[in-house]
DNA sequence: CGCGACGTTGATTTGCCTCAACGATTGTGG
DNA sequence: CCACAATCGTTGAGGCAAATCAACGTCGCG
């Protein structure tokens, strides 16, 4: 059942069979449906997600009704609001199935009792939190340095799967341009 | 001497008094003087830094020669270019000392030791890159949502302290606009 | 004092947005 | 099975935010 999720685990640290059995008691099963809302603001998030299959999207809606996606995530990542999750403040941010797929949703106590029971979690969750705030400096480098054409191509050469899979104003939404912009940029790049 | 730090770590978890021992002596203590850089590429990055005394700032310099600043860090932060720090790559960020200060240093090797006999530390790190993702998501939300004007007013409502702390074409560098742009928001600002 | 670093201001250009109209595709109900 | 609406992508005209370039003012410091 869990398979997906204890193979991502030992990438980073080891575990015994008992922890293995702690970890799959904590987690429930969720399947997902394309367009359904996981998070949707203001409720209180106090779930942390696994995607064993689909894609998954978190964005923020704002005051004029734009969507802004902070974040796509398929199988094998983990994805929620994060600041909800930890100060138990309501959240800022929906969390959406793109396809219909399945989660493993691990609840705020379950994952704090684990971190008591199961140390080497906090080992993983640091490595994994590292690795997200590597790929955040890079973003916000992007944005604040490279023009919009540079920023699709790096999309592309850094997610070439994504580019297939999701429609073209998701990808504009998380590269911080209009659709229509992207449009014109996809047709500029073709022309040579 | 290591006063600061054992107060910031006992926010977030508690330490026995061989815990504290251990720590202190992993640590090194290091004057820095104005303008000095603590990390320059391509060399690599293998310390992390606790700020006990003045500012430094993380920042890019890209192919045109432009800086742009990643994040500013004050006593109490810790400050590194985390992945070379953690991948062992070359460094892509430059980190330099905005005033004299002082800094304790923590080593790669000396870290790892750390967190084998204080496990706790797994702990710490964890909820620090927490807060980290949390900020950036924030930040890159701003970035590709608003506009120069109202990221700075939230600056200086975020970091008052700093805003005054920090020369002008620094502030431009962190909210992603040239420092003459940033001129002419504060001067339209001043007009009403 | 005189130089260099920092900030200001104005003229011009450019990247991207807004708005609007128009295909293409999909799916859905009659 | 067709008609129709909804969704998505494309294209163009015009506008605004911010960059670029250049000149000038000011201050602190060697």
């Amino acid at each position: 059942m869990f398979n997906l999720l204890i193979q991502n685990l030992q990438k980073h640290i080891t575990l015994t069979d008992t922890d293995v059995e702690q970890i799959s008691a904590a987690m429930q099963v969720k399947k997902v449906r394309k367009n359904q809302l996981i998070i949707e603001p203001p409720e209180h998030c106090n779930t942390e997600h696994f995607i064993s299959k689909g894609c998954l999207r978190l964005y923020f809606l704002d005051e004029q009704g734009i969507e802004h996606t902070l974040a796509f995530a398929t199988e094998g990542w983990w994805i929620t609001d994060l600041e909800s999750f930890f100060t138990g403040d309501p959240a800022k941010y929906h969390v959406e199935a793109l396809e219909d797929g399945e989660i493993f949703v691990l609840k705020k106590d379950k994952l704090e009792e684990l971190f008591q029971t199961v140390p080497a979690l906090n080992t993983y969750f640091r490595k994994l939190y590292q690795n997200s705030i590597i790929s955040l400096n890079e973003r916000l480098l992007n944005v604040i340095s490279t023009t919009a054409d540079q920023r699709y191509i790096r999309f592309v050469k850094k997610y070439p799967a994504l580019e297939n899979r999701l429609p073209q104003y998701l990808i504009a939404s998380y590269l911080g341009v209009t659709p229509e912009f992207l449009s014109k940029i996809k047709a500029r790049m073709a022309r040579r």
